[in-house]
DNA sequence: GGGTTAACCTTTTTT
DNA sequence: AGGTTAACCC
């Protein structure tokens, strides 16, 4: 069978990774060299050319998006579907594995999956139930600490005692989550994973059958996998060890949340004999784009070594520019996109970069004035949604009158009458008697221990929830939501709050409808349509839903940003504090890892990259003056030309100018001065003009300063 | 029980 | 600044 048309299109080392025979194998694939392509025509090589099964083929991806795309890619490659292939998140992979074995996996058959959102509320309940302040015990931490555990394969029973009071009580907490969560069938994210690899390791048949199957498994975004997920593949793999993982340890920016980029030398050790290939051609950038983000990303220490070239031209130079404020820092970008328009060019293929979403904001009203489309990721997404976390929750109750996450969630959404007293009162019993709280609700009505007003709102909600129950019995799932939606009384209640705020929760509620419309699921299975659809609610968050297919500027933050392109690319606020982020710089290894973002962002540019930073910022409130970042300062001077404004002179940019030089001159950037308590110095910046002049002096004895001229009294030198 | 004001806390995000 | 949560009054 001719198979060229999979690798005709590839470089010596994306072939060599392609067809490699089978065996552990390691792919160092830099930003822009062709990753997804190496991992899509490896599965269309395996299954076309080795004759391969998509049966045996587990392939793992960062994020369903990803999943989805690859798959795609895939089944045009080869022209058709690739029926039985497990491709997914680890915990889509996960989920779908309990589903299957929920039995052998200690589960109930309708376990339900807890969102972090569900699961802080189920670590408030837990403090509740301990009596435990949450004051001094923040449910955030909690939710920290337990995903933490549970992420490094560590059960409460795993956790070392110590006697360390606040551990132990951390440890008594953890323990009661985990009795709460098994006793209502709730399974949270990370217990999805941890759940199904205890499945695979102890249960015998299971993993022998599962072991045998696999033949092959490829990894995407390796560098991502934290300490489970990279047992999990372990022993997936150990069978055949065919493992087939990309990755790129200059691109881990998720260590915060427990990815080990160590995994990667680790897998060596692990794999005897893995096969290393790396992949150093970049097709994205220009040379000027890529020897800047080289520049940078050389500076860390912890790195296996990579050096991304490019046979692109030089392309236009890497531009700066130093901002007044985030107004001014706006205003350029929006300007510059103007005239990239004005070009003949697309908005979508232009993204404004920024470390942390708030900065989103300024963009968005210079964006708005100019009357440029754009569209903001991050944030909320759809199944995120309050609205249709209330919506989903009517019906997870209906399907389970055991849920007590939904339970508490819609009892008095809309308002009918069921407060806090009697919700505690509720709350109380169900606990005492441990039985869930539609049991002790439905209990109590029948007792005089309510005030008679509560027992009929109470008796109401149950009445409501019931009749919900038969009148969508026999429907199809988009009548479901739909009739759910009017019968909750949700709809109504959205619809007569005013504001723009309620118009879109209606909307997203009608837009439900239609993502249950189009929800179409196999019964393979063996889950009716309803519970699959409200787990594919929690599991796949909807970043696309009701996506308009509208030609935008695109605005993300530079995590987001990972794994795409934009021929146009600005990379803002780059000042110290806010990137690298303030956070950053106290625990080690995390400016690196700000420098990994940094190159990251960088290297998402094609054609043209613009960097800027504002000298004064806003931010919580507050002004606040950075000094540029150093990431700015391990650029090479002449790599990076800086460039002024091209608008007719915007105001601020104006005032800017004047600031400069409306104290006489005296005070200059670069000026030494000297200053009756701080000593000498060196003028970094002025802003501000007349006696509201500021000036930013770096002492020798005490650091950076910013003074009022006119109270400093400096001495110029 | 429900609506209204005062203190609080700010990274990054997927599942 | 902005959004959320906790205390507070009707």
């Amino acid at each position: 069978m001719d198979v060229s048309f999979i690798l005709d299109s590839l470089n010596d080392a994306q072939r060599e990774a392609v067809c490699s025979p089978a065996g552990s194998l390691l792919v160092l694939a830099g930003a822009g060299s062709g990753k997804t392509r190496v991992l899509t025509h490896r599965v269309a090589w395996v299954v076309q050319a080795c004759g391969v099964s998509p049966l045996s083929i587990l392939a793992v991806t960062f994020t369903n998006k990803a999943a989805q795309e690859m798959r795609g890619r895939i089944e045009h490659m080869l022209g058709y579907p690739m029926r039985g292939m497990w491709m997914g998140t680890f915990h889509s992979i996960a989920h779908r594995l309990l589903r299957a074995h929920w039995h052998e996996a200690g589960l109930e058959q309708g376990f339900q999956i807890l969102d972090s959102d569900d699961q802080l509320r189920m670590i408030k309940r837990t403090l509740k139930e301990l009596n435990l302040d949450e004051g001094y015990w923040p449910p955030k931490q909690i939710q920290w600490y337990i995903n933490g555990h549970k992420e490094e394969g560590r059960r409460s029973k795993h956790v070392l005692d110590t006697i360390d009071t606040q551990q132990r009580e951390l440890l008594r907490i953890y323990r009661a989550y985990e009795e709460l969560c098994d006793r209502f069938a709730l399974v949270d994210f990370s217990e999805l994973l941890l759940r199904a690899f205890e499945l695979i390791k102890n249960n015998e048949p299971l993993r022998v059958r599962y072991q045998q199957r696999f033949q092959h498994i490829l990894v995407d975004e390796f560098q991502d996998t934290n300490a489970i997920q990279y047992e999990w593949l372990k022993l997936f793999a150990a069978a055949h060890k065919n493992i087939f993982i990309v990755g790129d340890d200059d691109q881990s920016i998720y260590g915060w949340r427990g990815a080990r980029v160590e995994n990667i030398l680790q897998f060596e050790k692990d794999f005897p004999g893995t096969m290393v290939i790396r992949l150093e051609q970049n097709y994205r950038s220009t040379a000027n784009i890529l020897n800047i983000a080289n520049a940078v990303i050389d500076q860390n220490q912890s790195r296996l070594g990579k050096n991304l070239w490019t046979h692109d031209e030089e392309g236009e130079p890497v531009r700066l520019y130093v901002a007044y404020n985030e107004i001014d820092e706006a205003r350029f970008v929006v300007d510059r996109i103007q005239s990239w328009l004005d070009q003949g060019n697309l908005r979508s293929e232009t993204a404004i970069l920024y470390r942390s979403n708030a900065q989103s904001r300024v963009f968005e009203e210079v964006l708005l004035q100019a009357a440029i489309p754009y569209r903001v990721y991050g944030g909320l997404r759809f199944f995120e949604r309050a609205e249709i976390k209330d919506a989903l929750a009517y019906m997870r109750l209906v399907a389970s009158r055991q849920d007590d996450p939904s339970f508490e969630r819609i009892v008095n959404v809309p308002a009918r009458g069921i407060g806090n007293r009697t919700l505690e009162q509720t709350r109380d019993y169900a606990r005492v008697n441990q039985v869930s709280l539609w049991d002790a609700a439905r209990a109590l009505v029948h007792t005089k221990e309510l005030s008679s007003r509560a027992i009929s709102s109470l008796s109401l909600f149950l009445d409501l929830i019931e009749q919900l129950a038969s009148l969508l019995e026999g429907k199809t799932l988009a009548d479901q939501v739909e009739q759910t939606l009017h019968h909750s009384g949700l709809l109504a209640h959205f619809a007569k709050e005013k504001g723009e705020k309620a118009q879109t929760r209606v909307e997203n509620l009608e837009e439900l409808i239609t993502a249950a419309r189009n929800y179409d699921h196999d019964e393979e299975d063996g889950t009716d349509t309803l519970s699959a659809f409200l787990s594919h609610a929690a599991l796949e968050s909807g970043e696309g839903q009701a996506e308009e297919w509208e030609d935008c500027v695109q605005l993300m933050s530079l995590h987001s940003a990972k794994g795409l392109e934009f021929p146009l690319v600005f990379l803002t606020g780059l000042e110290e504090g806010l990137f690298p982020h303030q956070r950053s710089l106290q625990e080690p290894g995390r400016l690196e890892e700000e420098r990994r973002l940094c190159y990251v962002g960088m290297t998402r540019a094609m054609k043209l990259l613009y960097i800027s930073y504002a000298e004064v910022r806003h931010l919580y409130g507050r002004e606040t003056y950075g000094s540029p970042s150093r990431f700015l300062g391990e650029i090479p001077d002449e790599m990076l030309v800086e460039v002024r404004s091209s608008g007719p002179g915007t105001r601020d940019r104006f005032s800017f100018a004047n600031a400069r030089e409306d104290n006489g001159g005296s005070v200059q950037l670069g000026k030494q001065v000297r200053h009756s308590s701080f000593g000498e110095g060196i003028v970094l910046s002025v802003e501000g003009r007349g006696e509201h002049t500021r000036v930013q002096v770096n002492f020798e004895s005490v650091g950076n300063k910013w003074l009022v001229l006119a109270y400093a009294n400096l001495e110029i030198l």
